[in-house]
DNA sequence: GAGCACTGC
């Protein structure tokens, strides 16, 4: 390993490590800083004193990054290397070196908030500006206080700005270590194309009929119009006059296809993986047939994990979906946006290359070279592929590009080693990009809920801990800090003072949204847990779970639905349950998977997600349930008596998403989200929810997500009864975000005084059986009034 | 009566 540029810093690293508690390392694509920083570490004794931590965004590269650096040092992985990810631990008391996924450094740091097993803590990859990463930054700032003496931190990234990264850590040295990268040629267009399906059209063609041989990657921003371009890209390979290029192949990309293949989940471990991805020679995965071309038309899926073989020609029209957060509506929506400058191409590192080459070089695997977004290639195109429940499609923002031909077949013809410059053909001209991208993406803090950080933070306890002014490195908008304490507020995890509460505690340790970690709790009162563990595990996986959605000319076959539950037209929720159920009943049968439709990969993480929640949950349980019991009996009642039977689940749905609830209209079937800015939403109509005899839906509801799509809809609704939802509304009426926030005042004081008599005799008036339904209404009547008046 | 990029505990 001595040819990589990293190590040529060594020197330097060591003695800046060594005069300063934090370091940025600024780590050019190609520098092998990934690998070759901890090992530079632990040669010189860090591990002495503790262990080394490296964190990673993704579970994929803490496996493969520790891999590696376990095969560099000649040990087996678990031994002094190792890694830790959700539901796997390949650690001993051996490992020196440990990678593992920041989220999961963020929960032992809940358990142990000074980290006092590690001695360096390395967080890789902060250019990504992750949601964990970001929280982790804030909190390493506040931890080298208080170690200062014993722990080291090192932040590390390809392309960060090291400036504003050292400000935040007063003023750290900045390390800058270059890396070698493959050549590229970029080719900028004139002008911005109207219709980038169309441009990516023509510009495909265009390659395909000029340019010697070598496969065309295409970054589109969704399955609408990939599908598009796959069939005028078909429609006009047929039409080109035969014989007067190479054949083509066209292969679609995105999240929504189904696996390519299925495994079998008892056998999903880790190793499992391993074998998984022997078989994945698969799709974009196979060598294309000889005198072939292969146009992978695909979203950003792979940006750091998978990598195709053989891309020569990168088409890029430097647009990508987003998902956004809007604190005032509490409405997610998806909006296309222009890419920043620091996800547009780069190629792979040649020291990575270098390294995969002696790793794969005799195995059955297609050696695959990224070349990516400046997020980090170079440390991963290894593995690559691997992920525990089949292949995870992922994006590939960056891009891939294969210089060398490895393959055996393609050795045989006698072409391995040729070197060819990739080209990258951006469907923008370079003013654009120059004077109108963005130097980086909008941080994921500033695009989303905020409720289960704030709650995170709440329950780490740190001293003069202002959630306001919590010192993020860049802080997310005051209205997304306060939506966040308002949800919280109203489901009981803090109090009206903006104190965590003891149901508060309990939710932070469970690896949940707040609305779903307090459903647990409540139907743990509620003698309902192990229905409502089943639930919040299928809504965990809930995305990679319903069936794929069809080609369009499959459409009409799709209307004749699968033989699966209804939920009693109670509301998706309880479907959800149903259907895990009837899985149980057949033992977890892969078959029974594919008949009706169900992603058998999901499933699988379901029930690990419902193990792990049970295990954590035993220890809040009432005594009388033991873990193993939940695990293995989802389905408790023996009644089968239609409605009634979910009462009690439905009850601690609608108490665990009381930031989350409806109302539906008086003459119509749009409903009204209670506690934000009133608007305007339908049941999305994928639901199972029914509508009564007179076809209305019920009057009230709780939901799992609001999202904007050609209109805002709730995705995931359950039908809730309105005396379960009336205390939420008095609630609701008495919010006082001020004091939530830490805030008083005098007149707050009377306000908060007001409220709370008006909330008693409320109280009494809704539990008083006569009467009580007008008096719920006229609740709801002043609720909205006051609203509207704000 | 519609259609959703990707991660993570």
């Amino acid at each position: 390993m001595g040819d990589l540029p990293i190590v040529r810093f060594e020197e330097k690293i060591v003695e800046t490590v060594e005069q300063n508690p934090v370091v940025v390392v600024i780590g050019e694509t190609g520098s092998g800083k990934s690998t070759q920083l901890p090992q530079i570490l632990y040669r010189r004794g860090y591990a002495q004193s503790g262990i080394i931590a490296v964190t990673q965004p993704r579970r994929v590269a803490a496996v493969s990054v520790s891999r590696r650096v376990a095969q560099e040092q000649n040990v087996q992985i678990g031994e002094e290397v190792g890694y830790a990810i959700r539901f796997e631990d390949r650690t001993s008391e051996k490992t020196r070196i440990k990678y593992l996924t920041d989220g999961v450094l963020l929960r032992e740091s809940l358990f142990n908030p000074e980290l006092n097993q590690y001695s360096v803590i390395i967080l890789d990859e902060a250019h990504e500006r992750s949601l964990n990463t970001d929280i982790l930054l804030g909190l390493m700032k506040r931890l080298i206080k208080w170690r200062h003496s014993n722990l080291k931190v090192l932040i590390t990234s390809a392309t960060l700005d090291g400036g504003k990264v050292s400000r935040f850590f007063s003023d750290c040295p900045v390390l800058t270590v270059p890396g070698e990268l493959f050549p590229v040629e970029i080719v900028h267009i004139s002008e911005r194309p109207k219709n980038y399906v169309e441009a990516s059209l023509k510009k495909a063609i265009d390659i395909h009929v000029r340019e010697p041989e070598g496969d065309i990657l295409i970054f589109l921003t969704g399955q609408d119009d990939i599908e598009k371009l796959v069939l005028k890209l078909e429609e006009k390979v047929q039409s080109l006059e035969e014989g007067s290029c190479m054949d083509a192949l066209i292969l679609p990309l995105h999240g929504s296809l189904p696996p390519e293949m299925q495994a079998n989940p008892s056998e999903c471990t880790g190793d499992f993986i391993y074998k998984l991805s022997v078989l994945l020679k698969v799709r974009v995965f196979s060598p294309p047939p000889p005198n072939c071309r292969r146009f992978i038309v695909s979203t950003n899926i792979a940006e750091t994990s998978l990598t195709v073989d053989g891309v020569v020609y990168v088409i890029d029209p430097g647009y990508v979906k987003q998902r956004q957060y809007n604190p005032a509506t509490g409405m997610y929506s998806l909006e296309v946006v222009q890419i920043s400058k620091c996800k547009v191409a780069l190629p792979v590192g040649k020291s990575s290359f270098l390294r995969m080459k002696r790793y794969f070089w005799g195995k059955s695997f297609p050696l695959v070279l990224r070349w990516s977004s400046s997020s980090k290639v170079d440390d991963f195109a290894v593995n690559t592929i691997f992920t525990p429940y089949g292949f995870s499609h992922r994006t590939l923002f960056g891009y891939l590009i294969d210089y060398f031909v490895l393959s055996a077949g393609k050795a045989a013809a006698g072409r391995a080693g040729r070197t060819r410059p990739g080209k990258c053909y951006r469907l923008y001209p370079s003013m654009v990009y120059r004077d109108d991208f963005l130097d980086a993406t909008v941080p994921e803090i500033q695009r989303s809920s905020l409720a289960g950080t704030v709650l995170y933070l709440k329950s780490l306890d740190l001293a003069d801990m202002d959630i306001l002014k919590f010192d993020f490195l860049d802080s997310p908008s005051i209205e997304s800090l306060e939506d966040a304490l308002k949800q919280l507020y109203l489901v009981d995890a803090i109090d009206e003072n903006g104190s965590i509460t003891s149901i508060g505690r309990k939710m932070a340790e469970l690896p949940l949204e707040p609305s779903l970690s307090r459903t647990l709790l409540e139907a743990n009162e509620l003698d309902c847990l192990s229905q409502a563990l089943t639930v919040v595990s299928m809504l965990s996986a809930e995305t990679t779970l319903l069936p794929a959605p069809g080609k369009r000319s499959e459409k009409k076959r799709k209307h004749t639905p699968p033989d699966l539950p209804d939920g009693f037209g109670l509301g998706d929720h309880i479907q959800l349950l149903q259907i895990y159920e009837q899985w149980y009943q057949t033992d977890y049968s892969i078959d029974w998977c594919k008949e009706n439709n169900l992603q058998v990969r999901g499933m699988v993480f379901v029930r690990s997600v419902r193990k792990q929640l049970s295990q954590i949950m035993q220890k809040f349980s009432k005594g009388y349930s033991f873990w193993l019991w939940l695990i293995r009996c989802p389905n408790k009642q023996k009644r089968r008596d239609g409605q009634q039977e979910y009462r009690n689940l439905r009850k601690a749905l609608c108490i665990g998403y009381a930031n989350q609830l409806a109302e539906r209209m008086i003459r119509h079937n749009g409903y009204r989200p209670l506690g934000f800015k009133s608007e305007l939403v339908q049941v999305h109509p994928s639901s199972v929810l029914k509508s009564d005899e007179d076809g209305m839906l019920p009057n009230y509801v709780v939901y799992h997500e609001l999202i904007v799509t050609s209109r805002p809809f709730m995705r995931n609704v359950c039908a809730v009864d309105m005396r379960w939802a009336a205390p939420i509304l008095v609630k609701l009426e008495k919010l006082n975000v001020f004091k939530l926030s830490g805030g008083t005042s005098e007149r707050d004081k009377q306000i908060q005084e007001v409220t709370s008599t008006m909330e008693k005799k409320e109280i009494a008036a809704i539990q008083s059986p006569e009467d009580r339904d007008s008096r719920i209404q006229a609740a709801r009547e002043r609720f909205l009034a006051r609203k509207s008046q704000k």
